[in-house]
DNA sequence: GCCAACGTTGGC
DNA sequence: GCCAACGTTGGC
């Protein structure tokens, strides 16, 4: 069995927060509206159910991760990519031959001291981590096991 | 609000 | 297939 791995998952708050996760039935919710191949890509080959997420709010006055979830359910055609009134639509896919995917994930735990981005600049420890790098515009991005365990560390406070 | 970075689109 | 223009993301 491969071993579980760790990911950092960003969302805007305005649109998705881990407190919207928190109310969620079981803390549970789909991650949908991935547009990107390369997100895509790691959506379906290489993050698997068990693996760890770091809860990541973006686009504010200091970006953080903010808590922690598990990935519940592998990847699957994102549904919202079918609906027309949907902001996510794709004219250009189908359920035949769906462009995007979702996977699903489960709040574990929310910070009490939330991990900012300007923390983990200053970090050594965490120098080369992915959502670091200079204009990096991915939503997904992998997190070595080292760097889970000290943020974890860090926002546990 | 600015701007760097980067993906996508479309003319050729 | 190249590449300029454009749109979006997201830190600051």
């Amino acid at each position: 069995m491969a071993r579980r791995r760790y990911w950092l998952f960003k969302s805007e708050p305005s649109t998705y927060s881990i407190d919207d996760l928190a109310r969620e039935p079981g803390g549970r919710a789909m991650w949908d509206g991935i547009r990107n191949y390369q997100v895509r890509n790691l959506l379906r080959d290489e993050v698997r159910v068990g693996d760890g997420v770091l809860f990541h709010h973006s686009g504010i006055a200091e970006p953080a991760v903010v808590g922690t979830a598990r990935v519940v359910r592998a990847a699957y055609p994102d549904p919202t990519q079918f609906d027309p009134r949907h902001p996510g639509y794709d004219s250009r896919s189908s359920p035949d031959a769906p462009r995007w995917l979702a996977v699903d994930i489960a709040l574990v735990e929310t910070f009490s001291r939330p991990v900012t981005l300007a923390a983990m600049r200053a970090e050594p420890r965490l120098a080369g981590l992915a959502v670091l790098r200079r204009g990096n515009r991915l939503s997904v991005t992998p997190v070595p096991a080292d760097a889970w365990r000290l943020i974890v560390r860090l926002g546990r406070g």
